[in-house]
RNA sequence: GUCCCCAUCGUCUAGUCUGGCCUAGGACGCCGGGUUUUCAUCCCGGUAACAGGGGUUCGAAUCCCCUUGGGGACGCCA
């Protein structure tokens, strides 16, 4: 059988970290049984629908490197199709249209809530066969009575639910569209999804789209429910816990894979591996490692693991994604190198790619303006070796500087720390070393001397 | 309240299906030490868990039951 999944989400909001993730799992598990993926945009909420959320969320996929096949479909482009399917349930005597108003079903809230119970419709309209008019009118499900809804999932078993704990549950709204439950398993029949990877808050509307795919005659997918992430607090994630769309880890400097990586293996595991490559997930991916119980957001984690995959990642590649320009001369290698080791995100990388960068040139800061006199007297005889020399790999440069040091019995740190600051305006950066071999001869001198001149006025 | 799901270090997890290799492994964090010209990195060491109670068995983290705890769902939201 081949394999389809489906990504599905509403446009009411940025992608949240819920949905990517599972957005992930439905991705491994294509890409390793070489399936496709659909796209289907979940928009049948009309108030809460928007088109700017579609475009980020579509822009958050493609971002993150989630690709897909088919699509993106939206719902409300498909709005006769799904009516069509709902008269043909009434046909059948599978669904009925109900008159009940708004005020009829406030009242009957009220009244549950006050007798501390909660709301079910009472099957009002389930049997009456007068059609009042002009009135608005829902459709529901005829949600048959005393019988047993069984379904599978890929991680709990057999689940079995009876039906009298569910209600005659609305499929078309009084404005036509269809309710989540009916759109939902409607598509995910007619659109040959094979398996249905969704988080577990979906679990308990599972048996409703089970009685929908029965009544339109149709094969259940195999169900894979994936436990939830939570916050800190144990609850699940929401705007509380502090930014969590996709947009915003971008923003942090974070890289796609990092996000992957790690989300990946919130719930899912292969043996003690933390850090993997897209492939390797790929390749090792099988939904029936995954774990059942949900899983708490760690951002120091997140934060470990982007430093890694920051570290791995290739240096044409940083330097294409951050749109480094480098000042001529500079040992473009060496300096990523020598930054990559240090940051844990994007962004501090760049900070402290600043030094060498020609978008940067102006360097300099109040830290340089505090050198004291002394500095620049230290500076003003070492330059003078230094121009004589001209060292050109570490290892020259090494031997010039701890020889000078040696001969005018100077401290490392009184000459390093200066020189450090003046070079690049900052007193945290890769070693003095690096720092000279990175900006090479000329950039140095140059600086040095600009600087004395400087002082000397 | 009703229904459903779940339960190993503070957190993510390995081990559970197929009981013995588990005096429970790894990672993040935290604590301590080392390397170092700054900030970091890095290296070494340490910390800490099978929710509780009953079974089954020669043997249980692993199988069964109960309790407790946690999460989710109960919308003309998805």
């Amino acid at each position: 059988m081949n394999v389809k999944v489906r990504f599905a989400p509403s446009p009411t909001g940025s992608l949240h970290l819920g949905a990517v993730r599972t957005a992930i799992f439905n991705y491994l598990f294509a890409k390793k049984n070489n399936g496709k993926i659909l796209v289907r945009i979940e928009d049948t909420d009309k108030e809460r629908s928007s088109n700017e959320s579609l475009i980020e969320i579509l822009e958050s996929l493609r971002w993150l490197g989630l690709d897909w096949d088919e699509g993106p479909i939206k719902q409300s482009n498909r709005l006769e199709i799904y009516k069509a399917a709902a008269d043909k349930l009434i046909d059948e005597d599978l669904a009925y249209r109900c008159y009940m108003t708004q005020e009829e079903v406030n009242l009957l809230k009220d009244k549950a809530k006050a007798e501390n119970k909660v709301y079910k419709y009472p099957n009002t309209w389930r049997e009456k066969k007068e059609n009042p008019n002009g009135r608005d009118f829902v459709i529901r499900f005829k949600t048959p009575y005393q019988t047993k809804i069984n379904f599978n999932d890929t991680l709990r078993g057999n689940i079995t639910i009876d039906s009298s704990t569910l209600d005659d549950f609305i499929i078309i709204k009084s404005d036509g569209f269809p309710t989540y439950n009916f759109a939902s398993a409607l598509d995910d029949a007619e659109m040959g999804i094979t398996n249905i990877i969704r988080g577990e808050d979906h679990l308990s509307n599972t048996p409703k789209q089970v009685l929908i795919f029965n009544s339109i005659k149709k094969k259940l997918p195999n169900f894979t429910h994936v436990s939830m992430i939570l916050g800190k607090d144990k609850t699940k994630l929401s705007k509380r816990h502090g930014a969590e769309s996709i947009n915003s880890f971008k923003e942090k400097g974070y890289l796609p894979i990092s996000i992957i990586n790690y989300l990946a293996r919130l719930g899912w595991a292969y043996g003690d591996q933390e850090i993997f490559t897209l492939n390797e997930m790929i390749s090792n991916f099988s939904l029936d490692n995954l774990s059942k119980s949900p899983a708490v957001f760690d951002s120091e984690k997140l934060s470990w693991v982007n430093n890694i995959q920051i570290k791995n990642y290739p240096n044409s590649e940083l330097k294409e994604r951050l749109k480094l320009e480098f000042i001529d001369g500079v040992d473009e290698e060496l300096a990523i190198n020598a930054v990559k080791e240090k940051n844990k995100d994007l962004n501090e990388l760049q900070k402290s790619l600043n030094f060498c960068l020609l978008t940067n040139e102006s360097y300099e800061n109040e830290l340089i303006n505090e050198l004291d006199n002394q500095a620049v007297s230290e500076l003003k005889k070492f330059i003078i070796v230094w121009e004589e020399k001209k060292p050109k790999e570490i290892e020259e440069i090494k031997e010039v500087f701890t020889n000078y040091l040696n001969e005018n019995e100077i401290k490392m740190k009184s000459l390093a720390l200066p020189l450090r600051i003046l070079l690049t305006g900052t007193k945290s950066s890769p070693g003095i070393f690096e720092i000279l071999k990175i900006l090479g001869h000329e950039i140095v001198i140059e600086r040095i001397k600009k600087f004395i001149k400087n002082n000397e006025k």
